[in-house]
DNA sequence: GCCGTTTTCGGCCCGACTGTTTTCAGTCG
């Protein structure tokens, strides 16, 4: 997807370009805003362009919503060439380097542009000179205020702006919803935005309250001990940042408008964009307050989300949703997909205790997943004797611990030994990213633990452990974790050969990926999924918020395919298991239903569907 | 420059906040 950030970048730069010599004409300005609505289009582009481009021509860079013909020619241009001949031309024009200035937080292309002409300032350390020596306040229009503020966006941006993995930011996310929640004539509140689509990463975090009193909760809010700095404040809104150096956004609306609000602040812009143009096809307009007859001006919905889609005709999308990838059409129809949902896992394929890098032993991990996450299965999937950082096991270690499993599992069923651990080990379970609503059902005796491993796949393709021993356990998942920079040919063949090994079940975290660490190995995704499908091999959804690999751009490929996956935790501590919702969350991102994955079922059916 | 239940021309999502504006432009989400 290298290539799709490259675009993108480039043809919002473009834009900005433009923008930044726009003369007041109105059609600069939708030109302009062409270009960066293309830009944002490639970016969140599910598919790789260069496929895209390879598989359908230019036609397939057209059907590209936002994408028309002569933005199609540049893009094409680019993937043959590895250059845009108009973008080099605009930037030879204009003699300042917007590398730098283009992701400049609250200073745009106008401002810029009058420091150019007024200051000669071409890059983003004239520009701090500038305001350093004091020229800026000089400047018709422009404040000392204006000059320190531009001065801290500078050393702001300097540090460097991240997103954070949504797991990393979860348990302060859910922390301060709650406060705010409980917070006195705050009715309702909630954290909204990429957080509630469940995105992989989160930029930053906007919370959402209903008070006839919104002064009093925004000072409460900028008063909270997480607060670091309030960078904006007014009557409805405040933005502040937060100690760990994440912006966070809180919107006050009375209750009326809390649907509406709410259907504002989730997005996706995209998604918004779109449903407020059905809005205003019906004669309607949109926006954080409610709906409004533009004939009247009334208010004819704004309360819950439900209602306001349900006024524009359309069934109430589920927030993972939200991205205007096809969802507000289906809406239309009523024919939007039946996601899986947060409580429909019976089973977690991925675990790992203290035999290997796990940090809890079995027991501990299964009376985890039955009490505290109402699982009704687990298979212990310890690594192998090649994965020497982790002392692997052996054959015989692993039938050792097969034959372990098997007293424990009959303990179990006697209903031996688990309520006296119980307090011990699983009270402190605060701050982590475990919810009370992770606990979907509890009590059953039937509980079962899977013997398993984390077979390591060697260079070459082949298993580190004997078919032998492997047929002797219930559930195999096998992986890559070494050696991978290897052409994407052999790195495919690999698991390939892994998936026909008539052992292996699952092939785990199937494309190595470690979010904003490592890219993942190089793998033809299409081919190891013709494999799996034809050798009834699962492809693994791993559900640590670092990894979330298979990604949703693959899950989706795999539920059109009918590939078999499974959602596991890679659990190596009891409160891990909370990961499984992100999880799930991936999967909903890529309209997976129940049926799409296999441990939504019963230990038995799960059995009978694997090799 | 893009797009189509106002369909090949004439529109283009919408409002909050900031600064210094006494009515608005710039920026953001």
């Amino acid at each position: 997807m290298k290539k799709n950030i490259e675009i993108a970048t480039i043809l919002r730069k473009i834009g900005y370009l433009l923008e930044m010599n726009q003369e007041n004409d109105n059609n600069s300005i939708f030109k302009v805003r062409s270009y960066k609505r293309a830009g944002e289009a490639i970016a969140d582009l599910p598919s790789n362009i260069e496929d895209i481009y390879s598989k359908e021509g230019l036609a397939g860079l057209l059907n590209i919503h936002s994408i028309g013909k002569a933005i199609a020619g540049k893009i094409e241009e680019y993937i043959t060439t590895g250059k845009i001949q108009y973008f080099e031309k605009l930037r030879s024009e204009n003699n300042i380097n917007i590398d730098e200035f283009y992701r400049l937080e609250s200073i745009g292309p106008k401002t810029i542009k009058i420091f150019h002409d007024n200051l000669n300032v071409k890059n983003l350390s004239d520009l701090e000179k500038a305001a350093a020596e004091g020229k800026i306040r000089k400047i018709p229009g422009f404040s000392q205020k204006k000059e320190e503020s531009i001065m801290k966006k500078i050393q702001l941006f300097k540090k460097g702006r991240e997103r954070y993995l949504i797991g990393e930011v979860y348990p302060l996310i859910k922390q301060i919803e709650e406060r705010l929640s409980g917070f006195e004539g705050v009715s309702k509140a909630i954290a909204t935005g990429s957080f509630r689509r469940m995105k992989e990463t989160i930029g930053d975090v906007d919370y959402l309250a209903v008070s006839d009193d919104p002064k009093k909760v925004i000072d409460y809010f900028a008063a909270m001990p997480e607060v670091d700095e309030v960078l904006g404040k007014g009557q409805h809104k405040i933005f502040l940042r937060l100690n760990n150096g994440m912006d966070a956004d809180l919107l006050v609306v009375p209750k009326e408008s809390f649907g509406s609000a709410l259907q504002y602040f989730t997005g996706s812009k995209q998604h918004n964009v779109a449903v407020r143009k059905i809005a205003l096809a019906k004669g309607f307009r949109l926006n954080e307050w409610g709906v409004f007859d533009n004939n009247d001006n009334n208010r004819i919905a704004g309360s819950s989300e439900e209602e306001v889609y349900r006024i524009l005709e359309l069934d109430w999308i589920h927030p993972e949703m939200r991205e205007n990838m096809g969802e507000i059409e289906l809406a239309k129809k009523g024919k939007l997909p039946q996601l899986i949902q947060y409580n429909d896992l019976k089973g977690d394929l991925q675990v790992h205790s203290n035999n290997t890098d796990g940090t809890m032993s079995i027991e501990d991990m299964a009376l985890a997943a039955k009490e505290k996450f109402g699982l009704e299965y687990i298979a212990i999937t310890d690594h192998t004797k090649s994965l020497k950082l982790t002392n692997g096991l052996d054959e015989q270690e692993l039938i050792d611990q097969a034959n372990k499993i098997k007293e424990i599992n009959d303990k179990i069923r006697q209903g031996f030994y688990y309520k006296e651990k119980e307090d011990n080990n699983l009270n402190n379970m605060q701050n982590s990213v475990h919810d009370k609503q992770d606990i979907t059902k509890s009590g059953q005796n039937n509980f079962q633990i899977l013997s398993a491993a984390e077979v390591n796949i060697m260079k070459d393709g082949s298993l580190d452990i004997s078919n032998n021993t492997l047929d002797k356990l219930d559930v195999v998942g096998a992986a890559i974790h070494s050696n991978f920079a290897q052409t994407i040919e052999v790195q495919t063949d690999r698991l390939i050969k892994a998936a026909q090994n008539p052992s292996v079940d699952i092939i785990f975290h199937p494309t190595g990926r470690l979010i904003n660490k490592r890219e993942g190995y190089q793998i033809n995704v299409d081919k190891l999924m013709e494999v799996a499908k034809d050798t009834n091999t699962v492809l693994e959804i791993d559900a640590h918020y670092d990894r979330l690999d298979l990604k949703e751009e693959y899950i989706r490929k795999a539920v059109q395919n009918d590939i078999n996956l499974v959602i596991d935790s890679d659990a190596h501590h009891p409160v891990h298991f909370a990961f499984l919702k992100f999880g799930i969350a991936q999967a909903r991102r890529a309209w997976a239903g129940k049926s799409d994955i296999l441990n939504t079922l019963s230990v038995d059916r799960l059995l009978n569907n694997l090799k």
